[in-house]
DNA sequence: CGGGGAGGAAACCGATCGGTCTACAGTCAG
DNA sequence: CTGACTGTAGACCGATCGGTTTCCTCCCCG
């Protein structure tokens, strides 16, 4: 057995769940994961507690493709977030920001998903931040927090599909480091 | 008869799909507008246009909380969007920009709702575009797409409560402003 | 007074919801 | 071989889904 049940579960939530919507129910997952009901339950203990776990799982592959390579100034590491952002909004499946689309969906401030989705959110804040720092920027903090709402404005523009400008989230970006004073 | 059971649906459904998303199920939302669902399906043909009926009727309430009153500065009127804003972000009942949040549930680009939150979004991009052109900004449709991006950013960033710093929607846009030479 | 339209209450439809449970196949250790 | 363990298939639970239909009440107009 080269995949354990959990993972096709977890792989198959995460896809299904981004692409249809949180609304997907326990009978279809099981099926596209190949796996029981049965083992499903025995694996987790709720949908809810599936959600969160698949978006767990799903975040670090996602911040990944985000995160740049080593080396690069500060600025040039910042802004190849957002394009690489730029990249995944020009795909036809995109479906905006995971972390941000499943605590839209979820509504519920408490739901276990949503504490997973503001923990990798505040995982890109702090990255913002420490480049902003190392860069010397006057309000590394504040800096971080403007680079984080421009990111997720440009997922919600691409998800609306009004996105006649491509490269907006990058454009952006570059003007609140030229404003910072972050070269 | 002061109010129509057309008007008691449009108002119950654009609270309770803004509440708690538009998963909620019909006889839910027919019993909260004290409506039969029998007339609620003479009145609407489906579910989904009585989403996007609702959010259409929703989104002018929402532009007059956000419009600025006659006169002042295009960038007083600009900046007078974002500060509203902020107090909308500041209230525990806020789930996001509604326009924003209906589409990212939707996920359907084709569904008639997704129709009416791209228009009325549009029309925000509009009044940008219109304000920063009355300023003699350089490239006025950027600037409003770019000052929409920041809107829908920071409307993302309180919902995920990840927003110790208030204000970050106005300080952005400021800076933005301050870039594109509109004083 | 009598008739017709509007609209509420609720039964009803097949499908699906999240979740539980039984039955059985395969695989390992002893 | 036996017994424990893991997993699938799928029936089953009560509830709810979007949507349709029947029935009845009320009110307005003639």
């Amino acid at each position: 057995m080269t995949t354990t049940p959990r993972d096709r579960l977890l792989d198959a939530a995460g896809e299904l769940f981004y692409r249809e919507g949180v609304g997907v129910g326990v009978d279809a997952l099981c099926k596209a994961a190949g796996v029981s009901k049965r083992s499903m339950y025995l694996l987790f203990d709720s949908k809810d507690e599936l959600i969160a776990a698949s978006l767990d799982r799903r975040a670090p592959d996602y911040e990944a493709v985000l995160r740049p390579p080593d080396g690069g100034t500060p600025r040039e590491r910042i802004l190849h977030v957002f394009r690489a952002q730029d990249g995944l909004t020009g795909q036809p499946t995109y479906r905006g920001c995971p972390l941000v689309a499943t605590a839209t969906e979820l509504k519920d401030a408490t739901h276990p998903a949503n504490a997973v989705a503001r923990r990798h959110k505040q995982a890109m804040t702090d990255f913002f931040a420490a480049e902003a720092r190392t860069a010397g920027a006057a309000d590394p903090d504040t800096l971080a927090a403007q680079l984080t709402m421009v990111f997720d404005g440009a997922a919600a523009r691409a998800v609306m599909r009004a996105e006649p400008l491509a490269g907006l989230g990058v454009t952006t970006a570059t003007a609140l480091l030229d404003a910072a004073g972050v070269v």
